[in-house]
DNA sequence: GTCTATAGTGCGATAGAC
DNA sequence: GTCTATCGCACTATAGAC
């Protein structure tokens, strides 16, 4: 994050990264599959701590409602850093590379929560279209959090997109 | 196309499709950026295409009937060519790079309706939200359509899917 | 069209932990 | 004695500079 913030992502060579880190570029594929990676890293336990909500969702509760369930979990878990996260972002706005890399990961957490929802029940298309959607409030929710100076809290955020999602997706 | 499919798409060269294409490797950059870039040559007519249509429905269209009416357009542009559909389908979810170049296309598509939209007066959040869940409804029938073995039509299936996600979305 | 930096891989050597 | 972490080196292919 320093090396990327201070020349750049592309500026930035693996070499420079392990030096810095005190190992060589070798070992950093250890641990990376590529240069994008190092961003990544705790993708996976979102990824977790979402799907444990959404499995964790009352029964009875709706596809939508089980969805907003994970929806609440993932801004809890997102919710802390603010700053780091405005900074990780500015990084990868700056470059497509690391944005294509940005959505892969959503994409599969939506899979996830498709898979979760159908393991309820839930029939396809049903399952990836909430899924889907769940995803898209995640990441809208999540823009106006860094983007904004109020400073609204990421749950709350994610409710009010949520709300707004189902004003305009209701009918006429 | 010849080539990802035959040998797949990490195991083709770029020298190799310069060189059935009677260029230079050199030659091959000068059209594409990368190496991935073939396989969505066309997405930019798309793009316009789904753009203008946006554009020309009625002012008194609801942010959702605006996003419908860019969906139609797109299922018609997309709805040709399923059997050559499938083929570059299974080459892209063969590998992870080119399912992140998918979906940065797509989200550039998103973006482009989000700010259509805008222009049509719609407030943030709720343009994004309407135009990112557009893209959804797109992905999830455009799925359908090259998986399933029965043969709606791609315009129908888009319909189904919306007409599904308003289901899904209303309250309770 | 040529030249080159750098990402990323395969294989093997070494060293320390337990 | 096995397991794991780091490193060294050779090599290919992408992509960019010129």
């Amino acid at each position: 994050m320093q090396l990327y913030l201070e020349r750049g992502f592309e500026q930035t060579t693996v070499a420079e990264i392990a030096k810095r880190a005190g190992l060589t570029g070798r070992t950093f594929f250890r641990y990376f599959a590529d240069k994008r990676e190092v961003l990544f890293a705790g993708a996976g336990s979102l990824r977790e701590h979402v799907l444990i909500a959404l499995q964790s969702a009352p029964a009875s509760a709706s596809p939508m409602e089980a969805i907003a369930a994970a929806l609440d979990a993932a801004a809890e878990a997102l919710g802390g850093h603010r700053e780091r996260s405005r900074q990780r972002q500015a990084v990868i706005n700056a470059n497509p590379e690391l944005q294509e890399r940005e959505l892969i990961k959503l994409s599969s957490m939506a899979a996830g929560l498709a898979e979760g929802l159908r393991a309820r029940g839930v029939p396809e298309p049903d399952a990836s279209l909430a899924a889907e959607t769940g995803i898209v409030v995640l990441r809208v929710a999540f823009e106006r959090w860094v983007t904004e100076t109020a400073d609204a809290t990421l749950p709350d955020l994610m409710r009010e997109s949520l709300a707004r999602l189902k004003t305009i997706t209701a009918g006429r």
